[in-house]
DNA sequence: GTCTATACGACGATAGAC
DNA sequence: GTCTATCGTCGTATAGAC
């Protein structure tokens, strides 16, 4: 492992996320070379590498980012909010606001296929913000806010009818924005395991 | 492009296909080398190209053919049931069942990110199977026995749900086989969209 | 620390014998 | 129609000047 030296423009890393973004999302993660990285991000390969140990490298630091910034967003809305019921509704309003505002990102942190290109990372089904979104259910079943049921079942019910329209979104099948369907999406999915 | 020569043994196109479905879903198409599909199918290069005019074209054929056996499954059970209700119930059963029987094909036609090597390829949410799971519920909104609300919602009111249960079996997060859950489930989704 | 130029390996695809 | 051997390309990564 090579040590990488210092790195006092924080700027030109963030740069090189966003590039790589962009072009991840558009021509997937293979069909982006280091040179089409270059070009995008305004700057020279051999910045790439002083920034970087390769580009497998990137989409790691790319995925733990978002994946952080969206951990961070559902720990505070655990903070934040007291009951399964309000906590679960922010999550999903969350996460049709950032499918407007930043559909990249959730592109690339929902369905990218991250086992083809990050051996190691772990599916996005076990990763940090899904965990939490399973563990506010588990509270929830746990209160007598939710009825009694298998988690994984109360997860599918409760998230997957939003994540389905986060997919259907993104695939461009769905043309109207997504906060517009918030709360009849959220009507259905809390029905679905209400005590 | 060029014409293919005669294609005495459909039984080697076929061992080509299996191979490419097995190492695409484990390995990822672009982690999958020629070689590799040589090596899996126990044949030679210069076989695999007299079969089809590249890599790609092996995919497409594979999408296809996977697409288009479960488009007929779904044709079938409009021609076999006559109700919304009995429609989709056996739509999901399917479903589940084929995730249990073979997951690779299930990974390969909802999981994969086809548009990152598929070009033209539409993406899977507006591919026949789904487009036929979708027209189940248009009518069964027509003939009062769904109660009125937009398709799109009522598609991932009434499919979301189980998608999601097949998504965290294929990532094993599910331990338990998906026919298992198949009641509960149904009932959960038929619940959201029932008139 | 940023650049340009280049080395090197991998892989898709073809040529040509049998 | 199946094989082996090989070509050409492309893309990652490094070397070395500034």
């Amino acid at each position: 492992m090579k040590k990488k030296i210092a790195h006092p423009s924080q700027e030109l890393r963030n740069k090189i996320l966003q590039a790589c973004l962009t072009l991840f999302t558009t021509k997937g993660y293979f069909c982006t070379s280091v040179d089409d990285i270059r070009r995008e991000a305004q700057i020279s390969v051999g910045s790439v590498y002083n920034y970087f140990d390769n580009k497998e490298a990137i989409a790691v630091a790319l995925f733990d980012d978002l994946s952080k910034t969206m951990a961070k967003a559902m720990a505070d809305i655990i903070i934040d909010y007291d009951s399964a019921h309000d906590r679960c509704h922010a999550a999903i309003e969350y996460l049709f606001e950032c499918t407007e505002t930043n559909p990249a990102a959730m592109h690339f942190i929902f369905y990218a296929k991250h086992r083809e290109f990050l051996p190691e990372v772990k599916s996005i089904c076990s990763s940090e913000p899904l965990t939490l979104m399973r563990q506010m259910l588990t509270e929830g079943i746990k209160s007598g806010e939710i009825v009694e049921m298998d988690t994984l079942v109360a997860s599918a019910c409760v998230f997957g009818i939003p994540l389905r329209m986060i997919r259907m979104r993104l695939d461009d099948v769905v043309c109207k924005p997504l906060p517009t369907y918030l709360e009849t999406i959220w009507q259905h999915a809390w029905s679905t395991v209400a005590a």
